[in-house]
DNA sequence: CGCCTTTGTGAACAACGTTAAGATTTGCTT
DNA sequence: AAGCAAATCTTAACGTTGTTCACAAAGGCG
């Protein structure tokens, strides 16, 4: 079987074998010796193909972006149009980290995170936000009245929501038996359960809330809207 | 000033000095035997004081939650007993990441997840989980009425938030220049808005919630009601 | 003072990332 | 079809890293 001197398509396979180890090892400690062993051939040749070992990662990094964002269009296409999209959005988001955990914490290294560095990587996460955004951003996904302070809050809470339950559940920070608090033994159904609960605060903004209720929620707590109001004041989440 | 053969207390020195590092570089990327350079003992020198670097990493991690926890009670401390705990916890949680951003990173060091291989570092980590469990689970807390299976939405779900929010505002991904989408310029600003703006669902519970409130949540979405049932009934978020 | 323990040094080893120079294959050009 | 340049792979080497080992210096205690 070992057909030619050349390989066929060697980097492909470089990208696999990477996978493969990184299922079981993190990102940081992959030696690319061992790839380079794994797929059969010199320390050297992967050279021929990537930089150097942190644009293999990088290259790791763009093919799990563009999968998610296949991953989030395919599930767009399944569901009511303009119905609980931010709810649809963080449970895609959070089902790509648990089928794809080896993609999602390279997509997140810390190593490749500077733009300039890895140019084509920064593009593919700016097309995921993107994307995010202008999905998040149709009125009819909170109800319609929705100013863009509102709009931004909502989606600084449901980006870190959905981000944050990901890379706990990825790291099994989040499972039954040793509990930071009791938690479902299904992952997805945490994140199915988080997210219909974060829910809630979509429908502050949805059109069959009173106005009874709106006033109720801004004189709720004790400093909390006191604090609101001053982070409002002073730079809050305005539009950039 | 270079005293003695012997060092004084070079085990601080080598934590200071990897902290120092860390400031700049990513956890992965800490060279044990630079760390030595920098505190001007030879490369051979730690191995008195960490078996290895890891565990020089897990001591600065222990250092971290230490003083995370420290921080927490601290500010649990100045404030009115038993109102908005739950978004104290958070903006505490998020403000000793910003704080501390170095030792935060090397807290959740991927390589030191291992309750086995780092038992004290996990021992700190399960302490800071029951601090926060036992304050967001004071009945107080949310208003009185809750079930265990509520709490543990709202506790998975705040935990995420939290968590999330910490990561990506010291990952950097959360500002303003460039947008995943636009956000505040101050960072705590950003964790006080989200903070408050997740205390919405926290009012859900609250004592002044009406039963028309609480019906018209549950037949709200198309799906989502349907999909969290389905949860509930599997395994839901109930005590483990 | 003598002696054991602690804490430092220096040299060594294997593994790693990366580069350079040379061999082999591919494919285009004429 | 011949030949030649580009792409691909190999072997060898360099410097750096984590870690270990044998040994030296300092501290503490009888």
């Amino acid at each position: 079987m070992k057909a030619s001197y050349h390989h066929g398509d060697l980097r492909q396979a470089l990208l696999d074998a990477s996978l493969r180890i990184l299922a079981s090892r993190d990102a940081g400690d992959l030696s690319l010796r061992e790839v380079a062993r794994q797929a059969g051939v010199s320390a050297a040749a992967p050279y021929h193909h990537f930089d150097n070992k942190l644009e293999l990662l990088a290259a790791i990094g763009v093919e799990g972006f563009a999968l998610l964002e296949k991953e989030l269009r395919e599930a767009a296409r399944h569901e009511a149009p303009g119905r609980a999209t931010l709810e649809s959005c963080i449970l895609g988001y959070v089902r790509f980290a648990l089928a794809h955990p080896s993609h999602f914490r390279v997509m997140h290294h810390p190593e490749l995170r500077d733009p300039e560095a890895h140019p084509e990587l920064h593009a593919h996460r700016q097309g995921i936000w993107q994307y995010l955004g202008e999905r998040m951003a149709q009125p009819e996904s909170f109800g319609g009245a929705l100013d863009e302070t509102e709009r931004s809050n909502l989606m600084a809470l449901a980006w870190s929501t959905a981000h944050g339950l990901a890379r706990l559940l990825v790291a099994g920070a989040l499972c039954p038996s040793e509990p930071p608090f009791p938690v479902a033994a299904d992952p997805d159904a945490v994140a199915q359960t988080v997210a219909a609960t974060l829910r809630q605060v979509d429908s502050l903004t949805a059109p069959s809330e009173t106005e009874g209720d709106r006033v109720r929620h801004e004189s709720d707590g004790l400093n909390a809207g006191h604090e609101l109001a001053e982070a409002d004041q002073e730079n809050s989440l305005t539009l950039l």
